[in-house]
DNA sequence: ATGCAGTCCTGTAAGC
DNA sequence: TGCTTACAGGACTGCA
């Protein structure tokens, strides 16, 4: 389920494989997308240029531009920009006859968007008799996603780009939050940490993954309200959130099922989860037995011990049949 | 305004 | 074997 760090890792693989690309033509398998394609954007990008590949919380952004002023303004505000959301199934790699990473896997299932690239800044040329340039082969950007979730979206202007935004009215990045902020939106709510947590306009790109990870990282307990978080506490958890992903960021994400980078490869961070997808497995710290509880609807790992709430406030809310 | 449940969507796995 | 059912969850809608 790719949640920043590993779209932090798509963003990174597919910028250097995109920059200087040019859409020599679209296809879209005409299925609804949660977030959905219009039919005239398919012809609408053909002829514009990558430009850069940004991240925005659980968001990918991509600047295109004039295939013919390669040294012009980057992000030009008249230039239309894709927006892409990865959902819970989405997967964006870059297909060069066959695909990068793992060849022998090559899902031709569930593709939705293919973007058919063409390279045209460096022609080949001749170096010691052999011609230098292009791969041979076809080569494009594939947007392939089971459960539909995700999609791509077209900006034609920065406009539409800082409108699209707005609406979605993100908070920051776990480490361009101001703890000051941080500690102001907690004390508003009694909702379960963890539902903050997952609130995007609160703090973006956490998901149910590292929400855990993060909880687990502070010591505090997933259905603590968050108003009952104390100054300490509070910055502990912000602290942990942004070195959980900075982790994960290093080590490519988490692949639970199907995430995949942009090179089609796995993660490596599911490997160094500490509570997601381990109950009944003893904690790394204090050996308790891992248990998974229903919080906000989502299910959530935590450790009893390193993870408890604190005596003055009582036991967690009504623990019935392992929900808060 | 707040916070929860329901919805979308498909593959996987458990249970009978 | 084949069927039904539950579950996975990001972001949105609708309701109390």
């Amino acid at each position: 389920m790719p949640e920043l760090p590993e779209v932090e890792t798509v963003a990174r693989d597919l910028k250097p494989l995109l920059t200087g690309k040019t859409i020599q033509g679209a296809w879209w398998s005409g299925k609804k997308l949660r977030l959905p394609w219009q039919e005239e954007w398919t012809s609408y990008v053909r002829g514009w240029a990558f430009r850069d590949v940004k991240r925005r919380a659980k968001w990918l952004v991509f600047y295109l531009g004039k295939p013919e002023e390669p040294g012009s303004d980057q992000n030009d505000f008249r230039f239309p920009k894709l927006i892409a959301h990865l959902g819970m199934t989405g997967q964006l790699t870059i297909i060069q006859g066959g695909t990068l990473g793992d060849p022998s896997s090559l899902p031709e299932d569930h593709v939705h968007l293919r973007f058919d690239l063409v390279h045209r800044p460096k022609p080949a040329v001749r170096a010691g008799g052999k011609k230098v340039g292009e791969p041979p082969g076809f080569q494009s950007l594939r947007f392939r996603d089971i459960r539909r979730f995700g999609g791509i979206h077209l900006a034609r202007n920065q406009v539409e780009l800082d409108t699209f935004f707005e609406k979605h009215r993100l908070g920051p990045e776990p480490w361009d939050c101001l703890l000051q902020d941080w500690k102001q939106a907690l004390a508003r709510t009694n909702r379960a940490i963890k539902a903050v947590l997952l609130d995007q306009t609160v703090i973006s790109g956490v998901g149910n993954i590292y929400a855990d990870e993060c909880l687990h990282a502070a010591g505090i307990h997933p259905c603590r309200p968050a108003s009952s978080l104390d100054t300490l506490e509070a910055s502990r958890l912000l602290n942990q959130s942004g070195e959980v992903m900075r982790r994960a960021i290093e080590n490519r994400g988490s692949t639970i099922r199907d995430y995949v980078g942009g090179e089609n490869l796995n993660g490596r961070n599911q490997e160094f989860l500490q509570v997601y997808g381990r109950e009944g497995l003893p904690c790394s710290t204090c050996a308790s037995v891992l248990l998974r509880w229903t919080v906000g609807g989502r299910s959530s790992h935590f450790c009893p011990k390193c993870q408890q709430v604190p005596r003055h406030l009582g036991a967690p809310r009504k623990a019935r049949e392992g929900r808060c």
